[in-house]
Order: structure tokens, then sequence, then C-alpha cells
DNA sequence: ATGAAAAAGATAATGATTACTATTTTAAAT
DNA sequence: ATTTAAAATAGTAATCATTATCTTTTTCAT
């Protein structure tokens, strides 16, 4: 019977050895890295991966909201395997992406958000730009 | 002589027609648009402008801080005509780019990252996500 | 007005991402 | 354990926003 199930989103997510790998390979650094970089760091454990695999899987991961996606700059994402909101910091002379410490989310900034200008708001983001502290020294 | 001059950025901006015209373009409207749409727009007052030299002159633009450019979501830039940093919001659903009203820019938040993160910081964004007026409705 | 630098216009190239398709894998039902 | 349909993969081609290239035109200080 063609029941409740196919309510859902898009049938079922498949468990697979791919998916598994790719988030693991992103829970494993805080770099913030690209689709390409997880590609070739992922490759060196299964060969024959393709890289639409890891877009594919990156996209659902995403969907499934268990890592981030990232657009600073427009060139390329990057991605965050860290679900959690939180805020980013952006230097602008190297591109290098780090998470900000010692800034808490401020939820009632959203309600007021959502009061004054007639929306509903889900989360928001924050991204702090300059110099790293490599960066600033030179 | 080659003097002081020579150390400027990349020798000199000379006013055009076709920056001046884009530059009216997007300070003539509130809707954060596409370089796509702001090249058909600019078409219909001088049919021959070349989608390049719209790229080129929104980059220009940015680099003089006439205008800001805007990436959310990754598929494209958003550009506005509005160069004082302000926050956004953004639809989920519609994808419709908005300024946000009543939320002011706390500059001290600055000061707390670049301390507590050993960095330089030069401004922040602040990006809201959630349902616009419209696509809350339905 | 003149000339060198800058910008435009037209078009090709780039490159990140997505789409396509035949084959393989997953996992639920037998 | 086997079967089976759906889902995912690998490999490759296509997409498309953005950049680069190159020749001609325009700007502007002299």
């Amino acid at each position: 019977m063609k029941d409740l199930m196919q309510e859902e989103k898009k049938g079922f997510v498949r468990k697979t050895r791919q998916r598994e790998l790719i988030l693991k390979t992103l829970r494993s650094t805080n770099s913030h890295p690209t689709a390409d970089w997880i590609y070739e760091r992922v490759k060196k454990e299964m060969p024959n991966i393709s890289l639409g695999t890891v877009y594919r899987n990156l996209g659902t991961l995403r969907e499934m909201g268990e890592i981030m996606e990232l657009n600073y700059g427009s060139k390329f994402s990057r991605f965050d395997g860290n679900p959690e909101n939180h805020y980013h910091f952006v230097c602008t002379k190297c591109g290098k992406v780090m998470d900000v410490e010692g800034c808490s989310v401020d939820r009632e900034v959203d309600e007021m958000v959502a009061r004054e200008n007639n929306v509903e708001v889900f989360f928001h983001r924050m991204e702090f730009y300059g110099l790293c502290s490599d960066c600033k020294e030179k």
C-alpha cells in the first residue's frame, strides 16, 4: 500500500561507505575545506570514489543537517562538519576560514528582526572579515 | 618621473558612461540584483554594452567601496548599491534578499572577536534566513 | 589636438557544480 | 540466504556564472 511513507521528502536515504567516509573526513578537520579538498583526502582511502559522489553526498549531508555549507566570496563552497550554528572569521588576505570563539548567538535578535520586518526567522549567520593572526603579523 | 603615484593600487580609474550607468541602475533599486539583471536593465539604455563590462565595473565599484557584493547560496553573486554595512534577510523559499530593518550594528562585537581570537576585524556581516512576508502566508 | 593608459566590446576560456547513464550496492521482503 | 526494487556510485558530459583575452575605442593629462 502506498502509504504515509510516500509523504517523505524523496524516498529514503541509504547508508553508504562513501558518505560515511566523507562525513568522517569532514568531522576530522576544522579547516572548513572545499569539496575538492575533501575529494582528494577521501581518495587516499577509497581511490575509485568519484568527485560527483563527493558533491552529491555533501548535498545530502547538508539536507540531513549533519554539516553546513559556507559561501564566502562566491568562488566555491566550503563545508563545515559542525552543524551547530556558530560564527566564522574570514581572512581577507589569505582566505582562511576559522570558527569564532567568544561570541554567543543571541536568539532574541532573530525575534526582533522577525517582528520588525514581518518575516519568519529560522536562524542567522555572522561572518567577521579581517586579518588572521598569521596575516596581521606582516 | 616615476613617483608616488606609482605606489597606488593599479594605475588610475577613469570615469566612463558605462560605469556611471551601472552604478545609477544599481542605486535605483533595493532588490539586490544579479549581474545579469543589471546587464539586461542597462542594455535598454545602452544596447551595445557587454556583459563583461558589467562584471568588470561591478568589480571596480566594489573595490572602490561604492557597492557591496553578496554571496548567499553560492550560485551567483548579488549586488547592493548601498555600501554602508547593513544586515540582510534571505528567504529560504523564494531566494529574495532584503535589507533588515531594526537591527543595529554593534561595533564592540568586532573588538571582542578580535581580542578573543587574536585577529584584526575590519567589519562583519550578518544574514537572517527564513520566510519572507509573502512566503510565510502560504 | 595628441598620445599613452585605461576601458569597452566581442568572444573564448575557465572551473566549480550538476546532470546523465549504465552498473553496483543497499536493505527490506520473501 | 535469496530476491528484488530503489537508491547510490563511477565515469563522463554538460551547464553556466564569471574571467580572461584581444582588438578597438575612449578618456584625460599634457
